[in-house]
DNA sequence: GGTTGAAGCTTGATGGCCTCAAGGAAATGA
DNA sequence: TCATTTCCTTGAGGCCATCAAGCTTCAACC
């Protein structure tokens, strides 16, 4: 299957390596890996950022709603977004003002500011993720098998990299 | 291997669905598949922005940095990163004005501007590069039978992206 | 030739994202 | 009560992104 495998058109490619692919099916080197994923991810992301924008939302808001499922304090909505807790301020803002969020008290403790999403902001990114299911529709060809290793190797991934932070 | 799949932390989580997972090694669903995806990239692009971070670059710069294994245009690095050649004027100014990228007249055309990369700014992109080895190697552990089958699914998934692009 | 049109790049305006430093309000604990 | 901590916001500063408008250069055509 892995015939040639394209290097070198994203992040980390440093390498002045010869053009020539080897003929043999040789298993990838973990460098080749990782640029392969690099690619898939930049895919995938553009592809959200462009869902996103046909509903009008930036890939943040629309990260930030799919947060939402249950209402979430501004600082717990910075810890998910990995950001500082002042940008969240300025997200949610842009979001209540469209309606799409709201902000309520917490009656126990009225420092903390609930997020909570309206149902337009439930209507909002069920719109992005049914453009999403139709746009990877593509992806529903892969076979159980297939899908139980990548399901496998994914979270393997994510785990060596979730171990850093 | 797959025991079990943690759902809808990222992008289009909308669903209420059952916190009861299957029990059975069932394969996982397209849009399981996915989340899973969007967790590892995320994962992923967090890490590659943190370790340009520490070289004192955006995750952006270092994008264009890493294109630049051959001189290219202005238009031809906008049409790289998927952006307007507008935003490439900008991000070029920057890099040039700390001397890891240089701006070349193309004797032949003068209309046309290559962006060539500096010996500095080859260091620099190779430090980021070297990091996310360091960083990454944990994916080390990968057998010679995963490496083939993930090398595998990730050219199908991004094909299968990219036909939308 | 000279004019028109297209291509490549830049500028300026506008807006969103992001961080840091600073500050107000509310809770907590000595 | 007073000090400390937590949560959120504000303001300054910088980067990224798009769009509209403009400049230069090239190419093609009359």
């Amino acid at each position: 299957m892995v015939e040639v495998v394209k290097l070198s058109r994203y992040p980390c490619d440093v390498s002045h390596s010869p053009a020539a692919a080897p003929a043999t099916p040789a298993p990838p080197t973990t460098v080749q890996l990782m640029e392969l994923f690099a690619l898939a991810s930049t895919a995938y992301f553009q592809d959200f950022t462009a869902v996103a924008a046909n509903q009008g939302l930036t890939s943040v808001q629309a990260k930030l709603l799919s947060q939402l499922r249950l209402p979430l304090s501004m600082r717990e909505l910075a810890e998910r977004l990995v950001c500082d807790a002042s940008n969240i301020t300025g997200i949610v803002d842009r979001l209540e003002a469209r309606g799409l969020v709201r902000r309520e008290m917490r009656p126990d403790d009225r420092r903390v500011k609930n997020v909570v999403r309206t149902d337009a902001g439930t209507d909002a990114i069920m719109r992005v993720r049914d453009e999403m299911q139709a746009t990877h529709q593509a992806l529903a060809g892969l076979g159980d098998a297939d899908r139980i290793a990548l399901a496998d190797l994914l979270q393997r991934l994510r785990a060596s990299l979730d171990q850093r932070a």
